[in-house]
DNA sequence: TTACAAGCTCAACTTAACTTGAGGTCAAGC
DNA sequence: GCTTGACCTCAAGTTAAGTTGAGCTTGTAA
């Protein structure tokens, strides 16, 4: 450990707090990148944990990897965002955001505008009709959460 | 078609936007009940499309169908909830509902206090650290949301 | 210089939440 | 009475996001 600056896939992990198999399976998404020593090993930079902490992030609010690939694959040069780049990305995941929060927000508060009240009119259930389903989108488990 | 009390699960289907084979599926998962015809086939309650109106809506913000299915259980007699049991359901739920929506919140508005900012300190990072983490809870795929 | 923890690759397994398909039954209209 | 579109069951397939394990290589501390 001389140069203080390359990390080896373990130091990410225990810093990260993301187990090494999932730093491989990002990798090979595509998601981080490493380049290797002489020996093969991954060796990454610094800004790898920032990159993680936001995959992580975006993540535990439901989006996919798919979908933070494709974000972190559209900052100009693949870079790892700056603040700029970021609120770029925030800014793009807004819409879907915003619907996420007025949910949870809805569920949280009861719901007593609509499940929680006696109305039968579930087509016309102003949580469950008011943007777009998920249905009918080939098989295979689904999001959990909508997304898009 | 006689009584309009009973709907077939093609109905069901049909009215609450959810496929039959989900339906099933839910059915053997111990979400919602029908009784059969002397035929065999099932026929539920109205009361289904308000059921399974919440199981969706729970899904879709990220409680799976385990805890969805504890808390339905969970009411008196196991029966559709009442807009008073549906509060019940509500306050379970919050604590996770409260800490979702603040991290949705936080990753909507930029996260400039985290990731955005220059910081580094990702071990100290509030939105990373602050509760409890899904690391090491055995092998398989991971919720996509925290829950719990 | 050797032991042994940490890495590497690749294939197979896991979970949740469904979908698809095969093979067979029900029921409502003509 | 027959046809045709719903239904039924049960097994197997699918996707996302990883984990586990086997078999082999590196690198570092004593």
């Amino acid at each position: 450990m001389a140069a203080a600056t390359e990390l080896t896939v373990g130091q990410v992990a225990m810093r990260s707090g993301v187990a090494v198999s999932a730093l491989h399976f990002y990798e090979a998404r595509g998601l981080i990148r490493s380049h290797r020593t002489s020996g093969n090993q991954r060796r990454y930079g610094r800004d790898v944990l920032r990159r993680v902490a936001i995959i992580r992030i975006a993540q535990e609010v439901g989006i996919s990897l798919a979908e933070i690939g494709a974000a972190l694959e559209s900052l100009p040069e693949g870079r790892t965002p700056t603040r700029e780049d970021w609120n770029l990305l925030s800014t793009a995941w807004r819409d879907q955001l915003d619907r996420k929060i007025a949910q949870l927000k809805k569920l949280r508060d009861g719901l007593t505008d609509c499940i929680g009240c006696g109305c039968m009119s579930i087509d016309k259930c102003p949580l469950r009709n008011k943007e777009d389903r998920l249905s009918a989108q080939g098989p295979g488990a689904r999001r959990l959460l909508v997304a898009r």
